[in-house]
Formats: C-alpha cells, structure tokens, sequence
DNA sequence: TCTGGGGTCCTAGGACCC
DNA sequence: TCTGGGGTCCTAGGACCC
C-alpha cells in the first residue's frame, strides 16, 4: 500500500524572513497580509505572545512594539522564490509528487517498511533545512487526510518533525485528542453542524457511516470519513492551469476617482495577463469590480462588478485594458470613496486552441508585443517596462513599508556579508 | 486613521428541451 | 378547474483551503 506524505514548511513567511536575517533567530516575528492589514503568519515565539492568524494588525501592534515583535509586510516575490527552491528540493526524494501550496506538498511512496520511510523522512527534513535554510515537518499516512493530521501532530507534538501514522492503534488516540474543525475540510459552518451532531472530535467523525453522512452532508464529507478510516479518495493530482486568474487589492489609501480606478484597474490586469500568458491560456472574458469599505466605514457603502465578454479569447494586455475601461465606466460613480478594485479573467482556454486566428495581422503582432513586455521583465526585472495604464505616481498603491529585501530575485537587494 | 488575496469544488435552482 | 417527468446546462452562492 502507498503511502502520502505530506511536507509543510513551519511558519513559513515567517521562516523565510529569518533565513536571510539569522539575527531573528528565537526573536517572534510576525508577516503582515497586503497593505498591512493582517497578521498572516506568526513564528513560534509569537504564536506564544498570544497573537491569533488573521487578526487585523492595528489591534495588536502595541503590543507587538511593547514585546519587540519583529514585523514585516507580505514580500511574496521572496516567498515565491523560496518555495520553489523547497519543492525543487523535495521533487529529488519522490517522482509522484503534488504541489498543493505555496508552503505544503504531497510526496507518495511505495515503500512498504515503516522504519525505512520514517528515515527517509527525516533524511528529507535535514536536506531540505541544509539547501533552503527552511524547517519543515513531515506527515506519513496512508490518505491525504490522515497525512494532514499527522503532519499536525509532527509540527506540535515531535522534536523532529516526523510523525507517522501507520500504526493503528496510535490512530485511534491521537484522532480522539483532534477536534474535528482541525481535520482537512472541515471548516468553521460544517463543525458546528457536526458538533450538533454529537460529533466533536475527529475519531468520532471517523466512526460514523460514510453513505449517511453523505446522505446528512455530502459527497465531499462522506469522502473525509472514508480518508480518516484509511481509505483513500483523493489521489494525487497533476497541476493543472488555473481555471481563473484573480488580481485585486486594496487600495493603500481611499480612491474617488475614475483615473486612479483606471490606473488600479489596468495595473491588476497587467499582472493578471502575465500569469494568463505564463500558464499559455486565453481568457474569454473579463469582471471587474470596485467597492468601498466593507468595514464600519460612515459613508455610504457601494460596491458593483460586471463581466464583459471578449471577441476572441485573448491574452493581451492592452485589449483587455481597454475593455475593462468602458466596463469601469458604467460601474463608477463620483462622489463615493472606493477601498478596493479587482479583476477576474474567466473562461480561460489554452492559446493553442485559438491559433487560428493567428493569421489575423492585429493577433500575431499582440502576441510578438507581449512576448517582448515579458521577456524584458522576466529578465530585467518587474516593472522594467509597463503600460501608461498603469499609472506613474500609483497614489492608490498599498501600503508595504516595512517589507524585507527581495534577497533571492533583485540584484539590487541582494544579502550583504560584512566581517 | 487602520480589517488580505487567490484559488477550488459542490449544490440548488432556473431555463430549456423532449 | 385540470396542469408529467426526466434530462442537461448554466450560474450564483456557499463552503472550504492556504
């Protein structure tokens, strides 16, 4: 029988920061969301000051100053480059491999012997600290979900960041200690209807039947059952292209303006379309959306969107700007004070599908463009070339003024060693 | 003053068809 | 007044994940 392991890079924002900055060792730190607004990832130490994930930021920066906390704001080109140095390392151990997030993979082995592959996962933990720089903890079971409890386990409760759930009896104690909203799937709606239930800990969840809770639920809680008994429903699965393409923030200060909306919303779609071209797709159409705070805010709250079908599925940068201009047009309207814009490029299809329409003058000399927009910024860097669109000043940018140096992809930012 | 962003999957219900 | 049954496709919304 196959085994899943599931690797997990611990605190993983927060550990990225400390690889380039050994000066943050046991020091608590704490990685804001964008535009500073929430703590998305805490180290150990200040996990034990008691800061929750997800709190909004304002209530606890005094304390985080009172306790020294270090602080930074989101720097997702360094934890891009970090992960895909951790899933490089990690690709030499196992050829079935899924990459499931930005910090956690699955690996499958076909090694029967439990002793052998609780070796090899340490083995992997130890590579992985001596190439990266980042710990991780390992889960070893035999469905995805199980593995998930195990890696759980590996992260609070062993030293050494193994735990393997092969063994039975060791199941039952350890899904009985679980409470079943920390069980892969179950979320806060669903474990309060299964606490009604009389169903509180992951064992207990275990122990119903699968077809009634399919009947009581549905088919993806019957699966969860059926996974913590051992039985395996979710395979591994290939990467796929993305089905849709978001891009939205929030604005760093309040936008009443249909030019700084236009600026904002040009910008998302710049950044939206090289992942579009990156993944080798076009999209059919494109929503737009534009609201005002969503948080107790006295003014009047207003939000709109609308979707706007192309032509031709396209991936170019400036047709679709233009689009979603006219589109932006009839959902501004003055007088209100905007908080955030986004894009979402939808029905997306691969750019193979349409090269028929390549024989179109317009299509091949967009496409000859955007190859060129990315190969300058991939090789130069971001933003070394940009549409007008865009903006120049970008006012309405977020906020990110304490973010660390992009060490691993800008030769400007590069570590310095000093004797 | 200050509350993130990017995804997936499932289901219910409506429209439409025979 | 009476007014079937079954199938498909699409979409919005909900729930979840990191």
């Amino acid at each position: 029988m196959s085994t899943y392991a599931l690797v997990d890079c611990n605190n993983f924002f927060a550990s990225c920061e400390r690889v380039f900055n050994p000066k943050l060792e046991n020091k608590p730190i704490v990685v804001l969301s964008n535009n500073d607004g929430c703590v998305v990832a805490r180290s150990n130490e200040a996990k034990l000051l008691g800061i929750p994930m997800g709190a909004p930021y304002y209530q606890w920066q005094t304390l985080c100053e009172r306790q020294g906390v270090h602080v930074f704001s989101s720097n997702y080109e360094l934890y891009g480059d970090m992960s895909q140095r951790v899933m490089m390392s990690l690709e030499r151990f196992s050829e079935n491999m899924e990459i499931y997030s930005i910090d956690e993979a699955f690996l499958l082995f076909d090694e029967p012997n439990e002793k052998q592959l609780t070796w090899l996962a340490t083995h992997i933990r130890q590579s992985v600290k001596k190439w990266t720089g980042l710990p991780i903890s390992i889960g070893l079971a035999s469905t995805k979900t199980l593995a998930k409890v195990a890696n759980h386990i590996a992260k609070k409760q062993i030293e050494e960041g193994v735990f393997s759930f092969k063994h039975q009896g060791l199941q039952d104690a350890k899904l009985a200690q679980l409470p079943v909203e920390e069980v892969w799937g179950i979320g806060r709606k669903l474990s309060k209807r299964l606490n009604q239930l009389g169903i509180c800990t992951a064992k207990e969840l275990r122990d119903r039947d699968p077809s009634e809770m399919r009947l009581q639920f549905n088919v993806v809680m019957e699966k969860i059952v059926n996974e913590l008994r051992g039985i395996s429903c979710l395979p591994m699965e290939a990467l796929q292209p993305r089905q849709q393409i978001i891009s939205s923030r929030s604005f760093g200060r309040v936008v009443t303006t249909l030019a700084d909306l236009e600026e904002a919303v040009s910008h998302y779609i710049a950044k939206a379309c090289v992942r579009l071209r990156e993944q080798k797709s076009v999209a059919a159409e494109i929503y737009v959306y534009i609201h005002t705070s969503l948080f107790n805010d006295t003014s009047t709250p207003y939000c709109n969107g609308n979707t706007v079908r192309f032509a031709l599925p396209t991936a170019d940068t400036s047709l679709i700007m233009q689009e979603a201009k006219k589109c932006l047009a009839t959902l501004y309207k003055p007088g209100y004070r905007y908080k955030k814009a986004g894009i979402i490029l939808r029905d997306l299809s691969s750019d193979t599908k349409t090269q028929q329409d390549m024989f179109a003058t317009n299509t091949k000399r967009s496409a000859a463009l955007m190859e060129t927009v990315d190969l300058i910024n991939n090789r130069d860097g971001r933003n070394s070339v940009f549409f007008c669109a865009e903006g120049i000043a970008r006012n309405w940018q977020m906020k990110c003024g304490k973010q660390s140096p992009r060490y691993t992809t800008n030769w400007r930012e590069l570590v310095e060693a000093r004797c």
